[in-house]
DNA sequence: GCTTGACCTTCTAGTTACTGGAATGTCTAT
DNA sequence: ATAGACATTCCAGTAACTAGAAGGTCAAGC
């Protein structure tokens, strides 16, 4: 099938799909006009990258993720320690964005909007006292 | 001074404050043997783009902090705006962040982790029911 | 005066994962 | 033949740096 129809069917915009071909995560047929040829196997592959992207997964993660998708002999503990390592970063990404609300709502609360000048958040970005 | 007590100053790498020169966010004057010669009032710029930048707003947003921060008739209101946007951005991140931790622990829940093949993280990605 | 080492300069290119656009070729239908 | 939808390649841009190479400057010590 055409690129856009893999597209349709991984819900990936075709652009990606030529990039991921690019990066040599997939390699579908050609047909005799140049036009890219996906098989059932290619989409199988796209929906897989499709969602280990939004699943947070890098490019180089999915790359690991799918050799062991293709080995047989595989240790699921190798797997879900991808998933560990990558819930940890995910908990640290949190943790930070909590911390920066916790500020900026802070000063936003402290700033009285108005169209006056004063302005405590300005004040804190300028380093300034009070 | 050299830009390396300014980056001592600002705790940011020397490399980072030649970018942002680059970028026109800092105009610092030479010295005749072409070093960069940061005055305080550059420092007081560059530590205003790091705790800028540290809180999570875009070199972009910078940009209109600082216009915000020389005007002198500016809205304290439009300050605050920018910040109550930038809240959001933030609050929408954790909330899809906080949505993958739920799935990924959730598969790492289920998954064994031991040295079998089976695992339901893969399963998951590759799109198979069960 | 010379060397050493720390510090500075510019320039190029790499990072991540795409995305947009231009110029051009192919297919299908009218 | 022509239009429109699709496909191709290639180049450039995004965000915000970061690494590294090749070389200039400065201060200290001998």
């Amino acid at each position: 099938m055409n690129i856009g129809r893999a597209a349709e069917l991984t819900n990936l915009p075709a652009k990606t799909i030529r990039f991921y071909e690019e990066i040599e995560l997939i390699k579908p047929q050609r047909a005799s006009n140049g036009y890219r040829d996906y098989s059932d196997e290619d989409i199988h592959r796209l929906k897989f990258l499709q969602r280990a992207r939004s699943l947070g997964f890098s490019i180089d993660e999915c790359r690991v993720l799918f050799s062991l998708y293709e080995d047989e002999d595989r240790a699921s503990a190798d797997v879900k320690a991808i998933a560990l390592t990558k819930i940890e970063a995910v908990d640290a990404k949190i943790r930070e964005l909590q911390s920066l609300r916790d500020t900026l709502s802070h000063l936003a609360e402290t700033c009285n909007g108005d169209n006056r000048p004063d302005c405590p958040i300005i004040r804190d970005l300028a380093g300034e006292d009070g």
